[in-house]
DNA sequence: CAATAGTTTAGAATATTTCTAAACAACGTT
DNA sequence: AACGTTGTTTAGAAATATTCTAAACTATTG
């Protein structure tokens, strides 16, 4: 490890983000964990636990600006609370509502043939499928 | 209109919840205006705006037990506000992000051929798609 | 019409996210 | 390596949305 900043710090130079402290930081506790799904609030809790000093405000600065460039994909699943995930290739989610868990559906594993025509003026962003499931029978 | 409220005391009292003077209301203003997609605050200036004097709080109980009974639906397209729908049939939604409009694609519009099986041990609730667009072309 | 069980309420509390403006840090130029 | 510019970070306040609390109220049953 002799350079272990290298990488993030190529990356985020690669979508025009400064390289400071916190956002290597944070980007190397996301990017170096494999693909994952999180709260603003855990991250800022895996950052302090692992003796980073950066602030929620920050936290949540860092999220929507990696969000905006790409490399990172805010999944919405549950109001009241944003989840972030660090795989941002075509997929989809199960989302298990009694744990609020999240859990990626590869792109392959649901296919959609039908698709209705966009309204008038508008421009497709993403086409998000949740499969919403309970972990305890229903009553 | 000789019976105005019969309709709506019947379909609360099938569901097992009490016809009080808030629910009454609430629920007439709901299913006698067709499917629309509204916010918990929307329905509480809708009501204060048609003379019915029913607290937040109350409406947010409301729409909690109309969902949970059946005959309202909530959306989740946006962290930050719930929507909620009157339209409880199978359908997905559009969402318009810059305006944060919803609006309803019938069931027979979208045909996925391939869905994952579910995780162990749960049970399916649903599967939302949701197609996401902007009103304004990309920069 | 009294008892009781369920409902409504205002306001406080909670939770999450965004804002503000002052301090600070990165980086190209000297 | 210091400088100036511009972008970033920060703590704390503010904004937003929702839920909680416990006291007052109301629908329903007997």
């Amino acid at each position: 490890m002799q350079r272990p900043y290298s990488q993030v710090i190529d990356r985020l130079k690669q979508v025009g983000l400064r390289p400071t402290r916190q956002r290597m930081a944070l980007a190397k506790l996301l990017f170096d964990a494999g693909d994952h799904h999180f709260s603003a609030e855990q991250l800022h809790n895996q950052a302090s636990g692992a003796g980073i000093r950066v602030s929620l405000a920050t936290v949540y600065n860092t999220l929507h600006q990696f969000t905006k460039a790409g490399i990172l994909r805010e999944i919405i699943v549950s109001s009241g609370r944003s989840y972030f995930d660090t795989n941002t290739s075509d997929h989809h989610h199960f989302f298990f509502e009694d744990s609020h868990r999240l859990l990626d559906i590869d792109a392959k594993d649901i296919t959609i043939t039908k698709l209705p025509k966009l309204p008038e003026g508008t421009l497709l962003e993403r086409v998000d499928v949740v499969i919403r499931v309970s972990d305890n029978p229903k009553s």
